[in-house]
DNA sequence: GAAATGTTTGACCATTTGGTCAAACGCACG
DNA sequence: CGTGCGTTTGACCAAATGGTCAAACATTTC
């Protein structure tokens, strides 16, 4: 079958680069549509549409809608753990926590479609990456908790909750992506990521002084 | 018509108390399903089943899905800026912005459904309640951050960005309402409400002392 | 250039869903 | 008890939507 050594279809790594190209394209809609108008909300036809295919061509290389969305969820969730996963023990405590918070505020500035989509996966109870929260995520979150909990103990940061800290971190800068909505209704078209960050290192500076 | 002085129908009082009854039911069954739902993913069935109803009967009461919708976010909206009118400019500042803080901490704990709702309504990008983000919102916003820009410089707090500071409270509280699924995940049975307010208070009192 | 493989589509289908309607039901009141 | 009003519902409809399929169209390879 196919060309050089590569695997039949549907794998990981995509056969011909017009499968590639088209799988991009849907993913790439999915996310526009998926974030805006949900899972329930969202349809084939304006998936397709956003893709530039027909439906049953998108059909051709998803077998399903949930399928496009659990590929994008799937696809997300690794970016999103990433910058937890950063936060380096041996560093300097608050600035590891402030580089988090940094980071992850800028993934919410660089990628709202990915952050709504995340929010309105969640709001709905999470039916679909429920078990990742509950394994993964939780399993990353009491590690990196017990790391910043060593900290609070040694007197280098100021006494915390671990998990609530890292509550709030997501929190602030998710807000500033999936609440955009109210956020520019509110505050015009001032860009609202220079003052959101300045209020954030203010805050997480002064929380976490020994 | 009808009997005594009430009104004919569909007004803002209600006529019959047997409409009061129908239409209290089914704004709440309309809560619970758009809540967890969307809009979209809501059904008129299934909003009506949970009613109690029929959806013929349903639509005797309300004349679309819509419609019920935006009684629900108009019924919601009070609710929700009430806190915040409710901060009063002659009180102590720190106190005022921590009971601010706590009330909404509460309407996250006592009023999920609510929230998510409003959570939800956002995340789309506010299509039904733009107007009134623009207009109420903004401008009962705007006062308040006045009046904490006076505390700010007549040095009764620390000098922060008011507008952001009023964000981080709304995406701090109601984070534990719309991203419930996450929270519990991670904390598994735990009530997170006490631990919450608890992190929540040190990070403001800290932010806030002058 | 023909065979084989990969890609695209028009037509179609079953189900779901928002909404309508005429008829039936219930109940208060003269 | 019968008239009138408010209430409820079964049956129905049109549109939207997820998904199928066989046939047409491309592209690669020999």
């Amino acid at each position: 079958m196919g060309q050089s050594g590569e695997q039949t279809t549907s794998a990981k790594g995509a056969g011909t680069r017009i499968q590639k190209r088209n799988r991009d394209a849907i993913l790439d809609a999915g996310l526009e549509v998926f974030s805006v108008e949900g899972f329930r909300g969202a349809t084939l036809d304006a998936i397709a549409r956003h893709a530039g295919l027909s439906k049953p061509n998108l059909l051709y290389y998803f077998p399903s809608k949930e399928a496009v969305y659990v590929a994008l969820l799937e696809r997300l969730l690794e970016t999103w753990l990433d910058p937890l996963q950063a936060l380096n023990p041996s560093g300097d405590p608050v600035a590891e926590i402030l580089a988090y918070m940094r980071r992850k505020l800028a993934m919410s500035r660089d990628f709202p479609r990915e952050s709504r989509l995340f929010a309105g996966e969640v709001l709905r109870g999470a039916p679909q990456i429920g078990d990742v929260l509950r394994g993964e995520l939780k399993d990353l979150v009491d590690e990196r908790a017990r790391v910043i909990a060593g900290w609070s103990d040694r007197g280098q940061i100021a006494p915390v909750d671990p998990h609530h800290l890292i509550f709030s971190i997501w929190s602030l800068t998710q807000h500033y992506a999936d609440f955009d909505a109210q956020v520019s209704a509110v505050l015009g078209d001032t860009d609202p990521f220079p003052g959101a960050e300045a209020h954030l290192e203010q805050m997480f500076l002064r929380l976490l002084q020994p």
